[in-house]
RNA sequence: GCCGAUGUAGCUCAAUGGUAGAGCAAUCGCCUUGUAAGUGAUAGGUUAUGGGUUCGAUUCCCAUCAUCGGCUCCA
């Protein structure tokens, strides 16, 4: 949340509605004990703990007094008192006793999070409500518009996060500063809600996901698996453009593999059960760079050989915990499209430019232009050279300077075994996803020995580094279908076109028609049912099938084809061949919309 | 895994302590259509699964599974 946010009159107005939220709850529930309640993103929530759950009236009733309680205009009134002061007013609160504690030995604020100094311990009243609160609010409820005001939903939360902790209610809620806002907002989550990959998904049949199959597993249907085996392929042949070779390996491992790799100490609650087979022990991979390591040592490698970029599309299996499945974008077995870089000390720098510059443009390939990246630098517990780590940082954020890209430092957050950039896209309606990773590993050459023979014939430890560019390629296409609504770009499109005949005397030249732009690699249908011309183009706009070709007695006379895109937009008569041309065009420069 | 909600036809949803109904989709006709739904008929359900209460359960209760909204965790 930026600075920019905290000191608004939108982030004071939220804070204010939780107080006042907090305050219709005790009404309502006089024995209830409240924890914290802070603004978010487009809103606020309260946490509870309350003697039974709430239910969607709960939620009208508790709105309903809200507004009341705005009408009351009762000033917000600051008070700084001392920390017996505080225990005392908030006696009967454990969970505001606890947060004074805090507050008083200094070290953590209100979300459990350590802050430098002491502060002062405040409380703010409003109407009949008093709570622990280091503010600022508005001057008055009455500065709440309460037409624009609106509470969300119930859900659980964990008292401070921590899931040993009891679990409490949360009240989400949306506030704005005025009615026209909170429509818009409401709006917005409408259009994200037909956004909705898991709807698409069903709706263009593109995916599903069995229940006699398994939770989190995906099954790709025709229509998806186009789009998906198109941008594999534009996948494939950039890698092999730019000096990848791909490898194929397995999906079970043996326990060996796993304990020189580690992964069994410190990814184990993510793997599935093993499979015994003749008294081995084989796992599904979670990961695939053991794989690639192991074809990396197949050979002795020479100086020559480096770089060296293994790619693949891995299919990887990793344990979820039940409830945290979500579409395409939580699932319990997935494909990465992998790769490794093996390369000497000398070629790193080189080797991360090339491999941030190659990110960017596959991402940027598919539509993705707003991208920001965040560079997470070396964690206190961390395994190889402070002055491999200092390298390794120098040269990736060299390379994010180069690239002209806006980044954010997250001292601290890399992973034990090496720093990393991961590369985050804004999809068409301004949501973050991240998509890219570019990961240095110290660990694993380690572990598994790994060496290149230097031109002094001396063997060395080669640098490793672990990238995938589109992540986790169901999760990729989630985004994908997110980011146009489903309406795929004519590269994408499982169907670019469908032939509309108007009567049945039309289907053969509609069908000639159709022979022709096949030629030409077009994926195109002829909707030869016999409904009327409305309602075929109904049927595509709801497939969103990119272009409609309407033909009747007009178009037939003159070797034409009248078309429409899925838009509305309509281009008028065009002969066959020129459409042709068109939409090879548009396919060859990956023309949005 | 945790909290809460939900699970009825392919989809979206009704209804009921006495074995379920609509619209869309599907199938078969009729219509031969000019830029977002022409029309008729037919078919489609062991009401998620397994127990329990009851003369009788899809409805009430319990468990399991799954989904949804969150929390925790994360590609």
């Amino acid at each position: 949340m930026s600075e920019q946010y905290e000191e608004s009159k939108l982030y004071r107005l939220r804070h204010s509605a939780a107080h006042v939220m907090a305050q219709a709850v005790l009404e309502k529930f006089p024995e209830g004990k409240v924890a914290i309640g802070p603004p978010i993103e487009d809103g606020f929530y309260y946490d509870f703990d309350l003697p039974r759950p709430l239910t969607p009236e709960d939620l009208e009733e508790i709105e309903a007094r809200m507004r009341e309680i705005i009408k009351h205009d009762s000033a917000f009134v600051k008070e700084e008192v001392s920390a017996e002061e505080a225990r005392h007013i908030f006696a009967d609160q454990p969970y505001k006793l606890e947060l004074i504690d805090g507050l008083e030995e200094g070290g953590v604020d209100e979300h459990g999070n350590p802050v430098d100094e002491k502060p002062v311990i405040s409380i703010y009243k409003s109407d009949a409500f008093v709570d622990l609160c280091r503010g600022p609010h508005l001057e008055s409820t009455g500065k709440i518009h309460p037409k624009a005001i609106k509470l969300m939903n119930v859900a659980g939360a964990y008292w401070r996060g921590d899931e040993h902790n009891p679990m409490l209610q949360r009240i989400y809620g949306t506030a704005w500063l005025s009615p026209d806002d909170l429509k818009q907002y409401l709006w917005r989550l409408e259009e994200a809600k037909k956004r909705d990959h898991r709807k698409l998904g069903r709706e263009l049949d593109l995916f599903s996901i069995s229940d006699d199959v398994g939770s989190g597993l995906v099954l790709w249907h025709p229509n998806g698996a186009k789009v998906r085996y198109l941008a594999e392929r534009f996948w494939e042949d950039e890698h092999l453009r730019n000096g990848y070779d791909f490898v194929y390996t397995p999906h079970i491992g043996k326990s060996d593999l796993w304990e020189i790799s580690g992964h069994l100490g410190f990814y184990a609650e993510n793997m599935y059960a093993p499979i015994e087979i003749e008294d081995q022990q084989y796992y599904l991979k979670p990961m695939n760079c053991p794989f690639h390591i192991e074809i990396y040592k197949s050979g002795i490698r020479s100086y020559r050989d480096l770089p060296m970029r293994l790619a693949e599309k891995g299919t990887v299996y990793r344990y979820e915990r039940s409830g945290v499945m979500h579409g395409l974008m939580r699932v319990r077995g997935f494909t990465q499209d992998d790769a490794h870089h093996f390369c000497a000390p000398s070629q790193m720098p080189d080797e991360i430019d090339f491999v941030l510059s190659f990110s960017l443009n596959m991402l940027r390939s598919f539509g993705f232009n707003d991208i920001k990246a965040y560079l997470s630098t070396r964690p206190e517990k961390a395994v190889g050279a402070p002055e491999q780590w200092r390298d390794a940082e120098a040269a990736l954020e060299a390379a994010l300077k180069r690239a002209d890209l806006p980044y954010h430092v997250d001292e601290g957050g890399g992973a034990f075994y090496g720093p990393k950039i991961d590369l985050k896209v804004k999809d068409a309606i301004g949501r973050e996803w991240q998509l890219s990773t570019i990961q240095f590993d110290f660990n694993l050459p380690e572990r598994f020995d790994m060496t290149y023979i230097e031109e002094d014939g001396q063997a060395y430890r080669p640098y490793m580094i672990h990238r995938a560019l589109l992540g986790s390629i169901e999760r990729f296409f989630g985004v994908l279908i997110e980011h146009y609504g489903g309406a795929f770009p004519v590269w994408l499109a499982p169907i670019q076109a469908v032939i509309i005949p108007i009567a049945d005397r039309h289907m053969d030249y509609a069908k000639k028609a159709a022979a022709e732009l096949k030629a030409a690699g077009l994926r195109v249908e002829v909707d030869d049912r016999s409904d009327r011309m409305n309602a075929k183009i109904r049927d595509a706009e709801k497939k969103k099938i990119p272009y409609m070709l309407v033909v009747g007695d007009r178009e037939m006379e003159q070797g034409q084809v009248d078309i429409r895109r899925r838009s509305g937009e309509r281009l008028g008569a065009m002969n066959v061949s020129d459409f042709k041309d068109l939409a090879v065009k548009e396919v060859e420069e990956k023309v949005e919309g």
